[in-house]
DNA sequence: GTGAAAGCGCTAACAG
DNA sequence: CTGTTAGCGCTTTCAC
């Protein structure tokens, strides 16, 4: 890798003047501007972009930390978040946090060397200790948030989501509607709870805590949760479940098909978040949809806003829509 | 940010001392080597990784470019490699070539930049030109190969895998079996061709050019080929498919459901790799399954291994093997 | 075992 | 418009 030094030297100039005719083309000449432009050429020159950073005491970087990039809800979110960054010529540090605080707080870490000019991070339940000893680097909390009033988040409609898909099927008349909720110190899971608890008390029912299961947003936790609500009495177990996460739902529809349960038929089921799978499985699942490359995209947006300037500016707290999609995992519930 | 000034101002040593007592203990003696860790810890230093590299005059990064995070298999390919970066202290910089030549160039570009120690690259068509201009970057070839006969490589079986696929459908009583796969100038799509044209030619059946259609690896390839292949005449068309890629098989998907046919019943379909939808659509898909995540770290390992010495040594290729999982996509052809 | 000093590659004053 | 100089934060000679 050429230097700036072996530019300005092949141009016949200082390296300050190469430097400018590099980043501030308008302050050069026109004839050195282009003896410096061509000598990098040759040279194949790219500029060494630590030593820039340290000298200009700032990066464009930024860093990223979801907590499954397995999940494609997340990859999506990672992608809308980089090609965003990429646009504005920032690079994007991606971290995994696997729902670990450690892993987290590892990456975070890790993020601080290098010096970052913002972070955007889906909280796990450490985070916002985490983010508290942090040094002024402006965060952007996504899909899930800590609770922090003072930050700056962009999420999703979970009440409103949830309250659809609940809503949903009471019109469909189910009565009994059992509901696999994740982690209670995540966001995105009591939200999601309290919409589902609001459709239900508005349609004159009570939530019954026996229909609730609360699991850690894995597979085997909806899998588990599942087999525990459909063991229920017959008099008592729910004719259709509300499942809040990607992930859980397919444990959901492994449960209930090893129980010999037909969707819909016997059971039916509405998952948070679509996804491929839940397009081509058998039936095509009923969801509740949300913009996840969008969601991204905000993040970014908002962060580099962030950083450019208005810094005293109030916390801003944006919320995207979530869409119903009915497809075939939903019906009427059995006659009992 | 405190800086390593600071730590040795509050230790009362050199900022020599304090660097040494950080990263070299056994340099110093242990009571200053404590001081130093305490002051270090109550300022929570975070050393600056910008300074350092430029000083070490080398970084802990490496870069990895694939060509679609969106694609679960890329994004497994990615934590594979992540992960194992991870554990031996490097950082990963992570970028999308969404198969386009210019993004994946950019990437490079923009990559060099910050000095990564080696790349790790699933390539795309242009990318053995991009990576000869390049410096004595040490890189891995994932999944994919560009042909350079220096090159560190680890991918699949792919040979052996369209082989055991198109054996598979030979024994169920196929005899036109269509093919549909990848763009020709990626080393994947022509090894699976290869294997599926093997193990016709091994059964005694010339394998039928109109029976092979290739598409770009998107869906929408995958839908239009299967359109073309299944709108053959009756005595013509294939009785069974086998898609030389994950996105594509659910545009085959797709096209068979929309005219009508039954899967396995009227047509039968094998995969290449396997996914979470393969596994939940009805009919579950029989695929070629791939160690996605092991040939992530396959490849971390091997890069930091070039890394760490034995320069000279003979370009490794590594091929892991892959595995037929069959599942209900296929049956017997039907009667014709 | 420790400190002083130099320098990685770059850019931002400051002169001229 | 251009060159000289200094210094970002760190590690590494080289002395002592």
């Amino acid at each position: 890798m050429s230097s700036i030094q072996e530019v300005a030297a092949l141009a016949q100039v200082s390296t300050a003047t190469a430097s400018r005719a590099l980043s501030r083309p308008e302050m050069v000449a026109l004839s050195t501007r282009q003896r410096v432009m061509q000598a990098a050429q040759e040279l194949a020159y790219q500029p060494n972009a630590l030593a820039r950073s340290l000298r200009q005491r700032e990066t464009r970087t930024i860093g990223l930390i979801v907590s499954d990039i397995l999940n494609p809800f997340h990859a999506l979110l990672a992608k809308g978040v980089q090609d965003t960054a990429e646009q504005h010529n920032y690079v994007t540090f991606l971290f995994n946090s696997d729902e670990q605080p450690e892993k987290e707080a590892r990456a975070i870490r890790t993020l601080l060397g290098h010096l970052p000019k913002g972070l955007i991070v889906v909280p796990t339940s450490g985070t916002r200790q985490h983010l508290a000893s942090l040094p002024e680097l402006p965060v952007v909390e996504l899909d899930r948030v800590t609770g922090n009033p003072e930050a700056t988040t962009i999420t999703v409609d979970n009440i409103g989501g949830a309250h659809a898909a609940t809503t949903h099927l009471l019109g469909l008349g189910h009565q009994r509607i059992g509901m696999i909720v994740g982690r209670q110190d995540i966001s995105t899971a009591v939200e999601r709870q309290r919409g589902y608890q609001q459709a239900l008390s508005e349609a004159g029912l009570d939530a019954d805590p026996a229909l609730i299961r609360s699991g850690n947003h894995r597979e085997a936790a909806g899998y588990q949760a599942a087999h525990e609500l459909l063991a229920l009495p017959p008099h008592q177990r729910p004719t259709a479940l509300f499942v809040g996460n990607n992930e859980m739902t397919i444990g959901a529809v492994l449960a209930a098909r090893e129980l010999g349960l037909e969707i819909p038929r016997d059971l039916s089921l509405v998952g948070f978040d679509d996804s491929r799978w839940a397009q081509t499985m058998s039936p095509p699942l009923t969801v509740i949809a949300q913009p996840a490359y969008a969601l991204g995209q905000h993040a970014c947006e908002h962060l580099l806003g962030l950083l450019g300037g208005k810094r005293a500016s109030t916390p801003a707290q944006m919320q995207l829509p979530t869409e119903l999609i009915i497809r075939h995992s939903t019906g009427p519930p059995p006659l009992s």
